[in-house]
DNA sequence: TCGATTCTGTTGACACTGTCAACAGGGCAT
DNA sequence: ATGCCCTGTTGACAGTGTCAACAGAATCGA
């Protein structure tokens, strides 16, 4: 293994391209007219779509480990590499995979607060609920949304945006709440309440999804039933008798 | 991307070994004598070694995923595939770089334990600056100890070993803050508490190795910092004045 | 209407990966 | 001394992500 200079320096025969460009979403060739939405073949309603949900399936059944545009592209009935037009790699698959993670955990949320009764600590009770389930159903989907298989988030602003969407509902939840139990002159930061409160649902996420809790014994305990025993210790803590 | 059967079916000439092996330790022969320990060249102290430092280091500097036997031996100054007489695969190594991992963590919270003051609170968050610190120094450890790249830890008994020993050390603490706190004549689950406990540590751990925290402004913030606000406020609570 | 342009998909290639079979030499026990 | 086993090398194979070159279809500008 020493010798340097192996058969290296091949490649990139023509063009310099492919150096420099954003992770953005396809291949570029001149901006110029706006209204390039609905060009080429009609495919029944665009590959893409049919791309982002094969590439759901299988990051579902066998994470993002085993994840290939052959198999991909195998399930959406075209060939190997048609995927580029639509990403411009993998890791901007990824993203919109993300991307649609969290529209489906807001969705949930939002379901949750409303079936929750009428008071700001089961609201938060029902998004908390909404999050550890979401992630407990769809583990690969969470690991894919909060892991590093895509570094820099800033470079997909679609996924930045439907992130920050998830992020303030859960900020605003958290903020009613500390607004409900502040009371009594205490002065609490709430960036750091807020870091708390996400620390303690996320932290009970990625344990069930990283198949850190429920080795023995209990088998499959609800992940919902395992927040609001969470929730009511807390309670529990909150209402204690003074010492 | 039709036709049927393609040049498969090759591979495999003779013997049909490979096919059925354990995920344990290296290339089995025959267990018989059990001093198999320093046989062969000597190689300064052990090739094994060796190749989990290099692993240690490529994973600390660009993760898990490119991370490449070739490299790997490169480093170690030996030839591709020669770590297959270590190593069963890329998981086994990992799971060595995961042990050695869980040990410098079980390392630096009894250290911490040491340093704090001899209460159990101080002793508790102790812990948790240790657990979170080790997280915000090391990610990319942090993430091969708990995420996925390991399927099924219970197939790397040493791996299993060091992970039961920490998971004892964090639950004995949590058990003496429990038994401390705990009067007054409530009734708490130990194992929901716990697991309440580990999810607020370990989610701020995983915020912060994921890039969740300190988006803006504050720039970085030390880890211990946030923990030991995180306890702060606890704290806080905990001793508010009733309603 | 018609040619030019631009999308979108296919084919085939390249560099690179994990893993394995076949081989080779050194050290150990017999 | 002999033979076995350990440990390393070499070279291969199947499979990966990505790209260049090509080809047909839909649209736009004239």
């Amino acid at each position: 293994m020493g010798e340097a200079s192996r058969k290296k320096a091949r490649r990139r025969p023509g063009t310099a391209r492919g150096a420099a460009r954003a992770a953005g979403e396809a291949r570029p060739r001149k901006p110029k007219g706006a209204a390039a939405r609905t060009r080429g073949l009609p495919r029944d309603g665009g590959l893409r779509r049919d791309l982002i949900d094969a590439a759901l399936e299988l990051v579902e059944a066998s994470g993002t480990r085993g994840l290939g545009w052959r198999e991909i592209a195998r399930r959406a009935g075209v060939s190997h590499s048609a995927a580029y037009r639509h990403f411009e790699n993998k890791e901007a698959l990824l993203a919109a995979v993300a991307e649609e993670g969290f529209h489906r955990l807001t969705e949930r949320m939002v379901e949750q607060v409303a079936e929750a009764r009428d008071d700001v600590a089961s609201r938060f009770e029902g998004m908390a609920v909404a999050y550890v389930e979401f992630a407990a159903e769809s583990p690969a989907r969470f690991r894919v949304m909060f892991g590093r298989d895509i570094p820099d988030i800033n470079k997909h602003p679609a996924l930045r945006e439907a992130h920050d969407f998830t992020d303030g509902l859960f900020r605003a939840g958290v903020a009613q709440v500390l607004e409900n139990v502040g009371k009594g002159g205490m002065t609490v930061d709430i960036d750091a309440f807020t870091l708390m409160a996400w620390s303690l649902v996320h932290g009970l996420a990625s344990l069930i999804v990283d198949g850190r809790v429920g080795d023995v014994s209990e088998a499959a305990v609800d992940p919902g039933d395992r927040v609001r025993a969470m929730t009511d210790l807390i309670k529990t803590f909150a209402q204690r008798p003074r010492a």
